[in-house]
DNA sequence: TAACTCGGTGACTGTGCACTCAGTAAAAAG
DNA sequence: CTTTTTACTGAGTGCACAGTCACCGAGTTA
């Protein structure tokens, strides 16, 4: 009972590491199972013995990345930032893991219900705390007066934008880095005349 | 050699037409051939007696809305509005369209490097015009200083999402006329201090 | 009218894919 | 040692889809 539940622990283990890798390079929708079945070197058939289907192996995948990505962004919010050096963290925390990014940006609109469900979520509490830095920013004078839901909704979709199209903007490496200066810039337009005016 | 060549010109147009209505319904991605030719009430083969392959269906139905699209473009600018009306009026003009925008939207990324670069052309035609009317505004001191090309893409990259999303935006109808006013807002930060801060 | 042309047909082919299942060998249980 | 359990195998199945081709029949030409 012992040396039998180790080795499946082991594969279905091994399983996980080799599809985060082949995911996050070709995206979960064009990545065929039989793929990360030859790389993880097992049997094609032996992917369904541990996972029921294809989505339920993206969502274990999924639901990893999503949790370390939620712990990362908790790490930035204790630090309790404005709202621009808030986003330039956010923006740092995506370039390390801009592949991944950009495969969610692209495929997001063919997901399943579940799975968008599980990105959007997490989505919507960044946001919140975007929207929380901006309001405050707002009480202390830093910013203007705007409409704090339409300026995040925008810096998201701006970052969206880039991500999805990243194989246009850059041939290789980040477009997030290369274009952070352009998406901070807009914090310039936020800012009180006093020190926005340059 | 009347009779015949009227009939397949007959048969070519009513292909295409159907292909636009099915392809805007469905995208042009995951839209089988076989529908379109059930749809059309013509014999799967006959597609591609008229067309090599599906791609080129697909280029033929495009350049027909794209240049549509173009001219509709070049009406609104002969009118010479500022940034703010020029925004207003192309918000208004993809709410007229606004299935095959949503479909551009969520499947460009997919596309094959023809397609993508047809799309990609006219839309960076209509941005450089976007650019102009907010230089034109900065000198005419509407405007604060800014990233012309920052505050563009932005606009760009808050429309691609809200269209790329719709369908989480909104059960039905518009999602860019839901959100007009939110997109119009960002406006309100370019204007220079004397009309902005309300 | 006979011979030929050609637009249209739809069953068929090939491909890529998710998922299955009878069989194997090694581990666990008796 | 024998029986049972089980992780794993990989050829096979079913499906969706783009694209093909031998054939048909109406239109055109001689």
């Amino acid at each position: 009972m012992n040396k039998r539940k180790e080795q499946k622990l082991q594969t279905r283990k091994h399983i996980v590491k080799i599809a985060k890798e082949v995911f996050a390079e070709s995206g979960f929708l064009s990545t065929a199972t039989s793929l990360i079945s030859t790389k993880a070197g097992i049997a094609h058939g032996t992917l369904f013995l541990h996972f029921p289907n294809k989505e339920a192996l993206i969502i274990e995948v999924l639901d990893i990345e999503l949790s370390i990505i939620s712990s990362e962004i908790q790490k930035l919010l204790e630090k309790s930032y404005n709202f621009e050096q808030l986003l330039s963290e956010y923006l740092e925390l995506i370039i390390r893991q801009e592949n991944l990014f950009s495969v969610l940006a692209k495929e997001l609109p063919f997901y399943t219900d579940e799975l968008r469900r599980k990105i959007l979520f997490r989505e919507s509490m960044i946001r919140s705390n975007f929207r929380k830095a901006l309001l405050y920013d707002i009480e202390e004078r830093e910013v203007r007066q705007c409409d704090v839901n339409a300026v995040v909704t925008s810096v998201f979709g701006t970052i969206n934008y880039y991500l999805s199209l990243k194989h246009i903007f850059v041939s290789e490496g980040s477009v997030i880095s290369k274009f952070k200066d352009s998406i901070l810039s807009v914090c310039q337009l936020l800012k009180t005349e006093k020190e926005g005016q340059k």
